[in-house]
RNA sequence: AACUCCAUGGUGUAACGGUAGCACAACAGAUUUUGGUUCUGUUUGUCAAGGUUCGAAUCCUUGUGGAGUUGCCA
């Protein structure tokens, strides 16, 4: 009813608009419709927050339907999977829960309309025969011999078909259209196969299925679905939604409207290939930190809001585009830096005796959770004579601009003292094994020296005697190169192979034990950490799920 | 070489015949007890050629480039 006003939209919701005052609708109903025959991936979230989202703005709805008319590759788990999914990302169907296998008697009834008009033919060809009878790119097809069946034996032959009489693939029935259509799916398209499968909902009440393309708009249509929005490939498919909506007696009249799927560079993201991806063990399970399913992008720590405003600032258009993966990680840091509690965290440690720090004394820091939140409170935790640095956090022979720990220099103690380095102890082979320094007493949290002197650098660390074991992985991206679809060889050639890293020796914090399970924190200077699934008291893991910016990193690489 | 669709900075996306704007990225600077955040500034664009018009990213023509379609998948 509402037509919200803002200042540009896209053409989908321009339609919209326009269906809305002119009065062709008075409420909008779209609907989100998968197939459960997979994990859900990024590129479904733009569909979902495209649907979903419209049926919020305009105060209509969005339905859930699932295009369950391939029971072959079909589910429950997928079913379950998607369901979590959608909730996740904060989008809710509601009541309205549809799978296009309820349709199935509605269907059948609509295919013997279409033979009792003469529009619809039982057809004994073989698979190769309607493959070839159906002419190609740049040449028309031919009739196939059983087209012009009376529509008596048409509807015998097409119920001896649901009776189960005849064997898969032997024969289809299909629409009556146009052998020289010079769109291919109106050369007499198929409309049901015959497939002896086990249905997930329907068990094996049916052996003929129909296909997508006789399914889909009729269930827009039962449905009363107004706008039905779907990927570009479907674009050679509107004129066939458009042919059963003209020759059967649906209920209302939707309208296909296609917009351009999502790309994000360094990944993929067909079905196929995250299936093999999965299959050939490359990556662990759909979830796998790495894949750029919901699944996996919540156990990296994304927050739903992050992949919300995402989509917003993708857009909807037709122009086949291939978003910069840096803009979704950057949405990722904008929400976390608002949200995440900080935390002190050492993923490669290097100890650090305070030689000037009385032994087995401790004190207690107080700091606060989160500086962009005040309602985040404080935190607290120890300081004492033995600690941990990042082992990069100190260089023997600096370069330039470093502004770090190295011999002879101090740098601030993140939330502590100044410290300086007095000495590097060193193993037989030359290895640093530990640092020697001494703190000013003159310099705690929220202090500078009296002398006025200042450092440029501050690390962060953790007390030895505090601190919790932990694994952190660390995620980098899949793929090497920016489009493996397109690159030489096969996408595989192009795996990163240094993906995954693990730091099993990392140093905590100790209030980082009592972080729940898939809650995302920053480790202050080093990122954004996600606590995994496999994560438990004894064991702890955290999964990094985007670094801060670095610019020494950048400095660093010029040099 | 059929049909359909698409083309704006490095990547996306606005501008609906009237000043080409925004985000990300990049670069420079300021602030900073996170080399984070924040703030300021800078660089970079209408695929090409014609046409219509006082005026074209926008409308028309042609070309070029890209995508989809020859499943009893969706």
């Amino acid at each position: 009813m509402s037509v919200p006003s803002s200042p540009s939209k896209d053409f989908i919701r321009e339609i919209i608009d326009e269906d809305l005052s002119s009065g062709k609708h008075d409420s909008t109903v779209t609907r989100f419709p998968p197939e459960p025959n997979g994990y859900l991936h990024i590129g479904h979230a733009k569909s979902i927050c495209l649907n979903f989202g419209i049926a919020e703005e305009y105060g209509g709805r969005c339905h859930l339907r699932f295009d369950d008319t391939n029971p072959s590759k079909e589910d429950v788990e997928y079913v379950d999977s998607i369901k979590e999914d959608i909730q996740w990302l904060g989008f809710d169907w509601g009541d309205h829960l549809y799978f296009a296998s309820d349709y199935f008697d509605k269907l059948y009834k609509w295919a013997k309309h279409l033979i009792d008009e003469g529009k619809a033919y039982v057809d004994d060809q073989t698979f190769d025969e309607i493959r070839k009878g159906r002419g190609d790119l740049t040449t028309p097809g031919t009739d196939s011999p059983f087209r012009d069946r009376s529509a008596e034996e048409n509807l015998e032959l097409f119920k001896a078909m649901k009776k189960g009489e005849f064997d898969d693939g032997s024969k289809v029935l299909r629409a009556k259209i146009d052998m020289a259509h010079p769109n291919l799916n109106m050369r007499d398209p198929i409309l049901y196969r015959i497939a002896r499968a086990h249905h997930h909902r329907t068990g094996d009440e049916w052996c003929i299925y129909p296909m997508y393309d006789f399914t889909h708009g009729q269930s827009d249509a039962l449905e009363y679905v107004t706008h039905s929005l779907c990927t570009l490939e479907f674009e050679n498919h509107r004129p066939l939604y458009e042919w059963f909506l003209d020759n059967l007696p649906v209920p209302s009249q939707p309208r296909q409207i296609e917009f351009s799927r999502l790309n994000l560079n360094y990944t993929v993201m067909s079905k196929r290939k995250l299936l093999q991806l999965v299959e050939d063990n490359h990556v662990n399970g759909w979830d796998d930190p790495r894949m750029p399913t919901i699944s996996g992008l919540r156990r990296r720590g994304y927050p739903p809001e992050a992949i919300r405003n995402f989509c917003k600032t993708i857009g909807i258009t037709k122009f086949q585009s291939t978003n910069d993966m840096a803009l979704l990680e950057s949405g990722v840091r904008d929400v976390l830096n608002r949200d995440a509690r900080r935390f002190m965290a050492v993923l490669d440690p290097l100890k650090v005796v305070i030689t000037n720090y009385p032994e087995g004394q401790s004190e207690e820091i107080e700091t606060v959770a989160n500086p962009e939140n005040p309602d985040a409170g404080m935190r607290h935790f120890s300081f004492s004579r033995e600690i941990y640095i990042e082992r990069d956090d100190f260089m023997e022979d600096p370069p330039k601009k470093y502004f770090r720990l190295s011999p002879g220099n101090e740098v601030r103690l993140r939330n502590a003292y100044f410290i300086k380095c007095e000495e590097v102890i060193k193993d037989a082979d030359g290895n640093i094994t530990e640092l020697h320094c001494t703190y000013d007493t003159d310099t705690p949290r929220g202090e500078n020296p009296s002398d006025g002197r200042k450092v440029k650098g501050v690390v962060h660390w953790v007390s030895a005697a505090h601190s919790v074991d932990a694994t952190v992985r660390l995620y980098d991206r899949l793929f090497s190169v920016e489009s493996p679809d397109s690159a030489e060889g096969t996408f595989l050639d192009h795996l990163n192979p240094d993906s995954l890293t693990e730091m099993p020796n990392a140093k905590l914090e100790g209030n980082l034990a009592g972080v729940p399970n898939g809650e995302t924190v920053q480790f202050e200077r080093l990122g954004y950490f996600c606590v995994d699934k496999e994560s438990s008291a004894e064991n702890r893991v955290f999964n990094r799920t985007v670094g801060l910016r670095d610019s020494w990193a950048k400095v660093k690489a010029k040099s």
